[in-house]
DNA sequence: CATCTATATCGTAAAATTACGATATGAATA
DNA sequence: TATTCATATCGTAATTTTACGATATAGATG
């Protein structure tokens, strides 16, 4: 076995194992829902700290699933749709080999 | 926000977390073309302790990735592909309104 | 039966993650 | 300018993960 992943592998796994945890699972969520923006919303939607939060959405900023842009005094998030649109597009091709009867998932 | 997970999400996020560990991702490549099996060979190729690789074979098993028979001595293990197709699902028909200039993935 | 082989599990140490309060920064506001 | 508000970062404690060696188990082999 090759012991290294390629740069594209482990771009995709630092995605998953930001998304691995419900917190965040949860964060991504809700600013798919609500579109924008405000971190303060997020702090108050969950039972969490405001410092646990900014650091849950870094990890997230890092593994390039949401996009933060300062606004003022406040920063506004937004899911970073090129790097999920990526994401979803590795998943769809991996292991294309795994499920034979399914076949790869084919973008419209 | 709702600040919990449905189990169908929590299942979501015990296989991206899983797979968010790249000794784990590289496991589950190889088991995808190597078609099967025996933990030696997983063991032998990777530079861990047996124990260690049969910890993460355990983290795989429980989050539904990969299926474990005892052949023997030895245990045989193999993609859980039932799992990993509902995962591709799940991933394809995640946020279909994240990316619109994309649309959902249909499978063929 | 004694031994070897393959593997899982146990106990534990080290490292990473997660959470918090406190503090720093920078923009808006009085 | 002093204050307030939103947020990021720092320091740190608690928890979880990751890794190892040792040990237990169960089937094969001499």
């Amino acid at each position: 076995m090759n012991t290294t992943l390629t740069n594209e592998q482990q771009r995709l796994a630092r995605m998953l194992k930001a998304l691995g945890n419900p917190i965040r699972f949860q964060i991504v969520e809700y600013l798919a829902a609500s579109q924008s923006c405000i971190t303060n919303d997020i702090v108050r939607a969950l039972p969490l700290a405001q410092s646990t939060v900014s650091q849950h959405l870094k990890v997230l900023r890092e593994a390039g699933l949401i996009l933060g842009e300062i606004e003022g005094p406040a920063t506004c998030y937004c899911l970073d749709v090129a790097g999920i649109q990526w994401l979803k597009e590795q998943i769809g091709n991996w292991l294309p080999g795994c499920c034979p009867s399914a076949g790869p998932l084919i973008q419209l």
